[in-house]
DNA sequence: TACATTAATAACCCGCGAGTCATTAACTTC
DNA sequence: GAAGTTAATGACTCGCGGGTTATTAATGTA
């Protein structure tokens, strides 16, 4: 039996049903994966809803990518990975000293990548990397390790002009490192669901945490003894 | 038709199948649930696995928590909420400085907390909160919130006996849950599942933490000028 | 030994979601 | 405008998993 819809034309003015559209399929289904990836989680995303997001059936989107596994590596490539070279550029053209070097770089990759959508993968990766460990591996190589090469960078920096303590790079970074993913996992955890009356305002927690950093990595004017350093 | 084992009567030395074990049930069913819940997260523990890793059958989990939802809150109240009170009378009674205080807080909050399977739940929690705001919720009063109250509690101890400068406690704890909760997360995530040559050995991450940290806190011998304090 | 009580089970229901495939219809070419 | 090509569809498969329930059997009672 013939439904309705088979005598109702639909409004000429909207965009025709079944569009063949091949050069924009792959661009428009990324940008509803991030997403919805971002929203849910790699797991909880279902297919066929990046499919509607893009405006497309589920069809049609493993027409383009051909598992679910795939789509998620295309979206990391599309907008985490890409960024490195910028970055990696600026720090080696900045002009000024370590510690402003420093500051400046955890500000900035918070506006640049922490207040965006694109964090939200970074914290899917935390979030369901044993559940998922092919993808985990993925990201190790492709965001981790270029990402620690390039804090390892700026404090190498201060340590050679003598502006910083000798450090033990191994744990160093993370003297960086800890606070920024915490507080990405934060705004997209916690943060993110629970009603709070007073909430984390990332660039004053980003402030607050240069202030301390900064006074525990320069070599101080006078040197208070302090206990807990490792022998040897 | 009957079947083989209708006939063949079980190994007589074997506990008896279909055992009425009232009181051991619950208690067998959390622990259970424990593991499975931290080795692969809420969404993805099946009740089936954690009723047969119980030694019963599905039916049984159900006939003791009602759902899922109610055997995870049976969970996260029987192994990390109830150690509050402990830990809070022993820090009131800590004879020491406040540096040594946060020290040996640090370090045996991962012994006795971080390095246990226990800790899970944490890393659970931040990857699964946006998906069941539910149990965030419950979580965040549950645990978060006491949390907090303990780590400002240390703090407030130093710079009220001017070891440490002042401080806005809002920000401020973050300079130590930072680090542990990033510490915890890695633990949990690609520290877990990444073939790493050098992987983090938690007590010397702390004990590097501890050194950058306090070197922050402290009231310096002679202080040196640094800039991104806020004004006002 | 017969009966009542209830802990435990296994089979069942039902909706969901990744991935497939035969069919359709929008373009291209001549 | 007819025929061929291929982008797009939506109905389909198939296995999975939370939760339910009728049935079974262990135990207590007399």
């Amino acid at each position: 039996m013939p439904s309705l819809s088979t005598f109702i034309q639909e409004h000429p003015a909207l965009p025709a049903k079944r569009a063949r559209r091949k050069e924009a399929r792959p661009g428009e289904l990324l940008a509803a994966a991030l997403d919805l990836f971002v929203e849910k989680g790699f797991a909880a995303t279902r297919a066929e809803e990046v499919a509607k997001r893009a405006g497309v059936s589920k069809g049609t989107l493993f027409l383009y990518f051909s598992s679910k596994e795939e789509l998620f590596k295309a979206v990391v490539r599309n907008s985490v990975s890409g960024r490195y070279p910028e970055w990696r550029s600026e720090i080696e053209a900045f002009k000024g000293s370590a510690s402003d070097l420093l500051q400046y770089s955890m500000h900035t990759w918070w506006a640049r990548y922490g207040a965006t959508k694109a964090s939200g993968i970074s914290k899917l990766i935390m979030s369901e990397a044993t559940n998922f460990p092919e993808l985990a591996l993925f990201y190790q190589h492709e965001v981790v390790e270029p990402g620690r090469e390039l804090i390892r960078s700026i404090l190498q920096r201060g340590v050679d002009s003598g502006e910083f303590r000798p450090l033990d790079m191994k744990y160093g970074i993370y003297t960086v490192l800890a606070p920024m993913l915490f507080l990405l996992m934060w705004k997209h955890s916690l943060g993110a669901c629970v009603p709070n009356n007073t909430p984390i305002v990332p660039e004053d927690y980003i402030t607050a945490q240069i202030q301390t950093i900064l006074r525990g990595l320069c070599v101080p004017a006078a040197t208070p003894a302090k206990k807990d350093r490792k022998p040897s």
